[in-house]
DNA sequence: ATTTTTACCGAGAACGCTGCCGGGAACGCT
DNA sequence: AGCGTTCCCGGCAGCGTTCTCGGTAAAAAT
């Protein structure tokens, strides 16, 4: 009573093979009606599950993904969330591993995941990783594996990214637009490839604004907002101050906007500031603060979806590259001539 | 070359049994040095690595944690981040599933968890949950199960929680040392155990101030800031409306930061406001908000201990409830006196 | 009436691993 | 020399499932 049912036990009250059961349960066609339906209501009433394990021993599949994310901020939670949504639908199971942005914590979580735990991956880089053996033993393997958010050049993967650099052009795009001209940008670590993605966009807008950029106001910062206070106070401190800050993050567009609100400047007339997610925070504080939004459910949903597609139908599909668009959201600490096209909420 | 090493490779290249193999690579004791280096490095050279599931089908042990959690808001992703640091550290794989605070989400993910695929499970309950029969299925199953931060009351497992109470009370006492008199409570659903209990700390708190609770002042809305928000504004348009408001989680506390300045209020002046969770957020806004800060990251490693332990040692730990405190931060958004004793951070 | 087809079912192996048991060789003891 | 120990090792079964193959009886075709 306390062990679970196995196909066994159904075959032996039942007094058939444990082969018909299993006939019987898949629905395949070599059964009679009679044993069929009475296999269902015996299975039906002893709860019957069919036991994982063998199930994986045998066929080698495990309908489970594993997911590793360098943490589980806003973006990338929904972005999760994103995943699991498509996964579940599609009889997936995801197990979700955090690397809390330490190389050596991947190490230990792919090498985990490796080894017939999951099918296969979906992965977002952290912000330490520079060398990526580890991933290419997964495709060693050829195991299936999709990156998203953060890739690697390096490893021909599917994936879906969001085009940051789009994201970069819109958001200095927009500041330009309202007459700001001294922009600055706080850029992540220099390693982390979408804060440069995001600093190409920057770049474009100013040169499509015959603006030569500043080395001086090109910051970069770890990717944090106790940083991004210092860098900003810093910044703020120059004689021929910045009237523009643009940052790849809205944490770190909170830690400038403490900084500004320190040193007594006025958002947006005397510095404009746009950060990068759209996390509700950016409404919540005053002035709301403009940000890049990105579609990260989507985004998680797509890169499933990929995933699952490379999963049956076994073509290469290492060429696949999806791009998400990127959406700026207007709000006070950047809208200078109100009449514009604000959308805020 | 390409499918992975299997014991058996090892014995045929060597010429031994399986059986030895398998010794060899427990240390198990019936083993020559000689042949158990032989295996331990042909093994290291084929980088064999066990099938998890010929294990797990053997032994009936997975090693991995199913974990159901209604979200992953910022509390409860530091939570889950607490559990995963001692399960790793305990030889465990952890599996992280949302239920998106629906029931039926809930239902789906534990009866996928439940046969087989993990060792136990580690649950928040969902807000909608009110039926628990489906966790009483896993106790069926002796299967262990630890319950953290939502708990129920029905279902006899060792749990790890807040001390909710504590936690209101401290809020409301704050309020009350600070002068305020007529303070509302914005409480989640009445269905929710924690916001019940916060609840009863409120009213700890007014009874040691010999202060009658008025009815027009306890609300039950949905756990969200948008409620939150209305709710304050029918609060504040009362006759006789509160000082201050006490709201059991930060995302209402910032709903009702959003209609006390449409209102036109000043805080702490005009009213007194304190939240619940101590989210980053409620130190960005301005005024800062007062918040009860959980230890989510320890709760979630003691969830995960307690797991463990109720796993290896398999006497009864039904009745072991341990319980965190909680720790009042105060900011500007309740501090009239400033003289007093604040912990801004 | 005989052959062929169809429908249904069972036996056995396999997946990768461990646990149990038994057995041979070498050693020490009487 | 005979006996019991100890040290190593191999064989076999079993975990729960599916897959392949083969077989029997009834139904259909000749």
């Amino acid at each position: 009573m306390n062990k679970p049912a196995t196909i066994k036990d159904i075959a032996r009250t039942l007094k058939i093979s444990t082969s018909t059961v299993s006939r019987a349960l898949r629905e395949a066609s070599d059964v009679s009606k009679e044993t069929r339906n009475a296999v269902k209501a015996l299975s039906e009433e002893l709860n019957y599950q069919p036991n994982k394990f063998a199930l994986s021993l045998q066929q080698k599949q495990t309908h489970t993904i594993g997911v590793i994310v360098p943490n589980l901020d806003y973006v990338l939670a929904t972005m999760v969330k994103g995943i699991d949504e498509v996964a579940l639908e599609a009889g997936y199971t995801v197990m979700v591993c955090q690397s809390n942005e330490s190389f050596g914590r991947e190490i230990v979580n792919t090498r985990r995941l490796l080894h017939s735990l999951v099918d296969g991956l979906i992965i977002s880089v952290s912000s330490e990783t520079k060398v990526f053996d580890h991933f290419k033993k997964i495709l060693d393997k050829n195991m299936p594996m999709v990156m998203f958010d953060r890739l690697i050049a390096d490893v021909k993967v599917p994936s879906v990214r969001l085009d940051n650099k789009d994201g970069g052009l819109q958001a200095t795009e927009h500041l330009l637009e309202q007459g700001y001209r001294r922009i600055a940008i706080l850029a992540g670590p220099k390693t982390l490839g979408i804060s440069n993605e995001r600093m190409e966009g920057y770049l474009a807008a100013l040169k499509k604004y015959k603006i030569k950029p500043d080395p001086d106001l090109i910051i970069h910062c770890d990717f944090d907002q106790d940083y991004a206070y210092l860098a900003t106070k810093e910044l703020l401190a120059m004689k021929k101050r910045p009237d523009a800050i643009f940052t790849i993050s809205d944490r770190m567009a909170i830690g400038a906007m403490l900084a500004i609100k320190e040193k007594g400047l006025k958002m947006p007339d005397d510095i404009g500031l746009v950060g990068f997610n759209n996390e509700p925070v950016t409404s919540l504080v005053s002035p709301g603060i403009s940000s890049v939004d990105q579609p990260a459910f989507e985004l998680g949903k797509m890169a499933a979806k990929l995933f699952i597609e490379s999963m049956h139908h076994n073509d290469d599909m290492s060429h696949v590259e999806e791009v998400l668009k990127p959406k700026l959201f207007i709000r006070e600490s950047s809208m200078r001539n109100a009449a514009k096209n604000g959308r805020t909420k």
